[in-house]
DNA sequence: ATCGTTTATCGTAGATTTGCGATGAATCAA
DNA sequence: TTGATTCATCGCAAATCTACGATAAACGAT
């Protein structure tokens, strides 16, 4: 069986805020995102429109930021639709904040 | 001449926030950063106690730290005391919030 | 000049990242 | 069933990252 989210199981702030730190660390990522959450969702090749890279390699970022738990893709044939996971984009959010404002 | 503070000319926000997101990625530097913040400033060696790595692999993570623009150096023989980059915390802060503000 | 202390750098090995074209999987339409 | 469409995955090469021990560099003290 596989398992969708597949975030580690226990893992201190640092990890964590690492984790997303890290899957910020590329341009690309940073466009991806921006995008997603400046419209509400939308598919993977609205972003190979848009962004300069080939298809295969915006579908990597793609998979990064998921296994980062940043953004989550539905289904929808034949296309699918990725929206910023919005708990953990909340909890990004905190973590970062509070390492700033420490 | 050998420039000091090495950063790209120009560079958008995007390259910007990326290269500090970039920095963050790693649990050690951001304990490093953790440390550096809450006390003043401190050596290397302070540093090199604390954490467990080998004093190379810390010194490379410092010299990363320093690149990304997070940290400065002052040298203070026979030992080097470092601290925060204010300015740049600050402008990393800024591009954070507004990143997750947008 | 030599020694001890502190830190950076070198050299290396293994792992991970990045980017791409080619291919595969899933689905709908004809 | 055959195509067409959309996207993920594979396989590969180059680059970068990570960690470490060994060594070098800088300096004060003796």
């Amino acid at each position: 069986m596989k398992v969708l989210a597949e975030q580690p199981i226990s893992e201190n702030a640092d990890q964590e805020l690492a984790r997303f730190a890290k899957a910020l660390g590329h341009p690309t990522r940073l466009q991806i995102l921006q995008l997603l959450d400046s419209q509400a969702c939308c598919f993977t090749g609205d972003l190979v429109e848009v962004i300069p890279a080939a298809q295969s390699t915006i579908s990597q970022h793609l998979k990064e930021l998921k296994n980062a738990g940043l953004i989550q893709g539905e289904i929808n044939p034949p296309r699918v639709k990725y929206c910023i996971n919005k708990e953990n984009w909340r909890k990004a959010k905190l973590l970062f904040t509070a390492f700033f404002e420490e």
